[in-house]
RNA sequence: GGCUUCGUAGCUUAACUGGAUAGAGCACCUGACUACGGAUCAGGAGGUUGCAGGUUCGAAUCCUGCCGAAGUCACCA
């Protein structure tokens, strides 16, 4: 039982004996004593007062002298204003190091039976992915491997979207203008190829549009839809949609192409599979080059048309209902949203009805009734809706379905837009992290003596961090700004900064060689080490704290806050040259414990550690 | 306009979900290696937690009202 518990558990049994008052072991709030006090655990007294009708000074000192007198792991308390302060006995100290020593799983839970799908990434095939997409990959990495350790069996997924409109206008771009070209024949990566032929349907289309707009058709079409004052200009920034779906040529080939690959054209099938191969490739790259991978994958080809069983189940059971013209609605009002459509009027689904079909889908597949999306916070509304869909149709997984909603990524000078050619690609990014960190390597020299091909890998994992790092400790659910600068910084608050104290560990092991016979017994551990072994058994908290809450960035920032205090333990105190050989044995096991749980911690956020850097 | 989320030092952010004197990093100053790796450490300066009320032993956190930012309110995905 870990201390928390047992301070929680005496606490009840204090005021039950002292003042029979009956408390709730779980809910007695035990913090980690503020620096300025003395002790290590602090219970607060205040929430006792009221009942027991005493002073919180009298109830905390009677409580206090109760917990030294029958828990042997308490030696000593104060209470100041209603704060319990508690100091814990030599032996705990070291049994408790011996405990986390002994059993390098004790952050983890036992495995539950219990099944998780995580959905992540999801891009479109059209594009390469970029710096949302990075944002969203890794928060669906680390929560995967957060409920890995938390017991679940977790399947790790995404739901590409292959088809539409958007990959129809790369297709339609290559079929015109390349001539035949392969990515090999370009020397371009495979799904930038893709995305280039992208960029190039939008700028075709573009001057087609400029030039008709110059047309006698395009004049008379703004004078005759033109709002009251609207510029020429403003109108046809609005109308370019509308003139996409109705008159644009390329507009019409595309959707002509869109129609054929719905009826199974071969010729464009083909070229659908052949395109979609080529960024498939490439995302390939990318997800190896940030170390992540999926289990299982879902594409909107093959989903899109899914849902509408549950569609029928639902008139069926009055939980939808059908208007005039055929479309099928649910009302959601009673959930605080408006009513949803979920079929057209002439018969076709919508994203809800193939959402609605997939989820069905993957519970069928796995069983698994709990299931994350990571999906940027402009989808919020959708998900909410999805949701409470699924509860209408009494779907046995609807109470395990989660949102990961983040905020979407600014930079410096505003949003990325693509139209702007702001849009921070994901393979650019690496790359640039990854220089960074090789210069900061070449300045130190730490690495002489390895061969080039492991001084790479240490650079990889170094720039990797960084960015990994920077963009996981902040709060998902906050908007961020990506400072480019900022993302290759290496010291600090940062990815790099936590390896150090790593590296730092294994070299004096390394020095310390293999313990020398001495042992620890006896050994009195001092203030600073009570605070990293508080730390480090508060890891188990705080992945499950992270896990429940779906935020990673609960982790960044407790591998931060641990390597914070390593560093400061490695000035204050010698390990090699302890005072004591007894000191010398302890701390070299003590260190060789710190690594291991900074490893852990950082595994969960899919960093890795460098042996050396 | 309705709903949702957010607002903390110049910048980027944390605060164990209502607990003690709001912690860090960057940038800016001052110090610390002939001692285990200076990608480090110690110190300084920098805060009316958007504003105004309320709830209570106690509020950045909860409630109300303003102010500001973002998202969403499609027979798009």
């Amino acid at each position: 039982m870990d201390i928390i518990h047992i301070i929680q558990q005496g606490v009840q049994q204090a005021l039950s004996e002292l003042y029979q008052h009956q408390a709730k072991a779980d809910e007695v709030l035990v913090n980690v004593t503020k620096k300025e006090f003395e002790g290590e655990y602090t219970v607060v007294i205040f929430p006792y007062v009221k009942a027991i009708r005493k002073g919180p000074a009298e109830i905390g000192n009677a409580v206090g002298e109760w917990l030294v007198k029958y828990l042997e792991e308490i030696t000593g308390y104060n209470c100041i204003q209603g704060f319990l302060n508690l100091s814990l006995s030599d032996a705990y100290w070291l049994r408790q190091t011996d405990y986390l020593q002994a059993y390098p799983d004790y952050w983890k839970q036992p495995a539950t039976g219990k099944k998780i799908m995580i959905e992540y990434s999801s891009p479109n095939t059209n594009k390469p992915l970029h710096l949302g997409h990075i944002r969203n990959i890794l928060l669906g990495w680390s929560c995967a491997c957060l409920y890995d350790s938390m017991g679940y069996a977790v399947t790790r997924t995404q739901i590409i979207n292959d088809r539409g409109i958007a990959i129809c206008k790369s297709m339609l771009a290559w079929k015109k203008f390349a001539q035949g070209q392969t990515p090999e024949d370009a020397g371009m990566k495979s799904d930038h190829f893709v995305g280039h032929w992208y960029v190039r349907f939008e700028q075709a289309f573009r001057e087609e549009y400029e030039s008709w707009q110059a047309t006698p058709e395009g004049l008379s079409r703004y004078t005759a839809e033109k709002e009251d004052g609207e510029s020429e200009a403003d109108f046809f920034k609005r109308y370019k949609n509308t003139y996409f779906n109705n008159e644009s040529q390329l507009g019409a080939e595309a959707r002509e192409m869109l129609k054929k690959w719905e009826a199974d054209d071969q010729e464009i099938r083909s070229l659908w599979e052949k395109m979609n191969n080529w960024v498939y490739a490439g995302f390939d790259v990318t997800y190896k080059a940030l170390g992540v991978s999926f289990d299982t994958l879902y594409y909107e080809s093959d989903t899109y048309l899914l849902g509408k069983d549950l569609i029928e189940k639902g008139l069926k059971e009055n939980v939808f209902y059908r208007k005039a013209d055929g479309s099928v609605w649910v009302n959601l009002e009673d959930e605080g949203m408006d009513e949803k459509i979920l079929l057209r009027s002439d018969g076709t689904s919508v994203y809800m009805t193939q959402d609605l079909g997939t989820a069905d889908l993957r519970y069928q597949e796995t069983g698994a009734d709990q299931m994350i999306y990571v999906v940027g916070d402009e989808q919020n509304y959708h998900f909410q809706a999805l949701f409470a869909i699924l509860k209408k149709l009494g779907a046995p997984y609807a109470e395990g379905l989660h949102h990961l909603s983040y905020g979407m990524i600014d930079l410096p000078g505003g949003r990325m837009k693509s139209r702007e050619g702001t849009v921070v690609d994901a393979d650019d990014l690496i790359a640039d992290v990854i220089n960074e960190a090789r210069l900061g390597i070449a300045e130190r020299g730490e690495v002489e003596g390895l061969s080039d091909a492991e001084k790479e890998e240490i650079t990889r994992k170094i720039g990797l961090a960084a960015l990994k790092f920077f963009m996981i400790k902040i709060d998902p659910k906050k908007r961020m700004t990506f400072d480019p600068k900022a993302s290759v910084d290496l010291q600090g608050q940062t990815g790099p900064y936590i390896q150090n104290a790593y590296v730092r560990i294994l070299s004096i092991l390394r020095k310390g060689g293999t313990m020398d016979n001495a042992d620890a017994t006896g050994y009195k551990v001092n203030g600073d080490e009570k605070k990293l072994l508080i730390e480090l058994t508060s890891f188990a908290q705080v992945v499950a704290h992270a896990a429940r809450q779906l935020d990673p960035s609960q982790v960044a920032n407790y591998c931060y806050q641990l390597a914070k205090e390593f560093h400061r333990y490695y000035h204050e105190h010698r390990i090699l040259n302890a005072e004591t050989d007894a000191a010398r044995a302890f701390r070299l096991e003590f260190i060789q414990l710190i690594a291991r749980v900074l490893e852990d911690a950082m595994g969960l956020l899919g960093i890795e550690m460098p042996e050396r850097m």
